[in-house]
DNA sequence: GTAATTGCAAATAATTTGCTGGGTG
DNA sequence: CACCCAGCAAATTATTTGCAATTAC
């Protein structure tokens, strides 16, 4: 089962990585019948599958319902706005160092983590220093 | 609307604190039907809902498909074992600075953090040592 | 007593899957 | 031209909610 190139791949891809927000696979749909009228949502979930096990894109469950997606494949950090709700990526280094530490305290095995940060994202720091 | 100590609930409670694992609403709903036979799944997720707004238990969203309940309502950081699936607690301590780090990084305000690792737990490790 | 909470069942939301025909390599 | 993948719709899974009866305080 060689992966193929399909337009509706291509344009799911492209969504993605044309927006910083973390979409839910709902708004992926919306925004792809904007290019593809009868793309259906079977193919948007089975392509957002599909990308996230390949490792192109992140699938987030930060979000209490629904899964997002990020169109960035390589690990790092989040933020989840408690005032917006909104997920942001942060651009920190990723600090391999915990992995490390972690193995040492517990003596399992670590290959990766993920951190999720909760706080203020900027906008709403500023609205709310406004007012 | 005070709270009420039901026996729903007080159930609920001790089926998560005499656990290690983290189990699923409908696992817990199976191990609350053997005290309370006619307990209803409502009532689970509703008594689940409310646990852990007030912090007494904690959500946790590592599983790819259904939440996970952890009994233990302070922060700690989790290793998603990705041999057997199952999550663990790490019984290490929480690295606050890591808010303060992310916030002088980024310029947002950062509250609290969790982090997830992924890698092999004590039991899988034995297991692959062993063949 | 009264209002929060239950059980039940139906509703909703999110995601997956079976099938058949079409398009990619 | 083989076979992966799309579209469609129905099925499944997880969770929420309305309502009348019950129960904690």
């Amino acid at each position: 089962m060689i992966a193929r190139n399909t337009r509706q791949k291509q344009v799911i891809l492209n969504i993605l990585s044309n927006t910083t927000c973390h979409p839910t696979a709902d708004w992926i749909y919306e925004e792809a019948r904007k290019v593809i009228p009868n793309i259906s949502k079977g193919t948007v979930y089975r392509n957002l599958k599909i990308l996230s096990q390949s490792g192109r894109i992140t699938e987030l469950r930060i979000d209490k319902s629904a899964r997002r997606y990020d169109g960035n494949g390589h690990n790092h950090y989040h933020l989840k706005c408690e005032n917006c709700g909104n997920v942001f990526d942060l651009e920190i280094p990723v600090r391999k160092e915990l992995d490390q530490w972690a193995a040492e305290k517990t003596g399992v095995a670590v290959n990766g983590h993920n951190i999720e940060f909760f706080g203020l994202c900027r906008g709403c720091l500023l609205k709310i220093n406004r007012s």
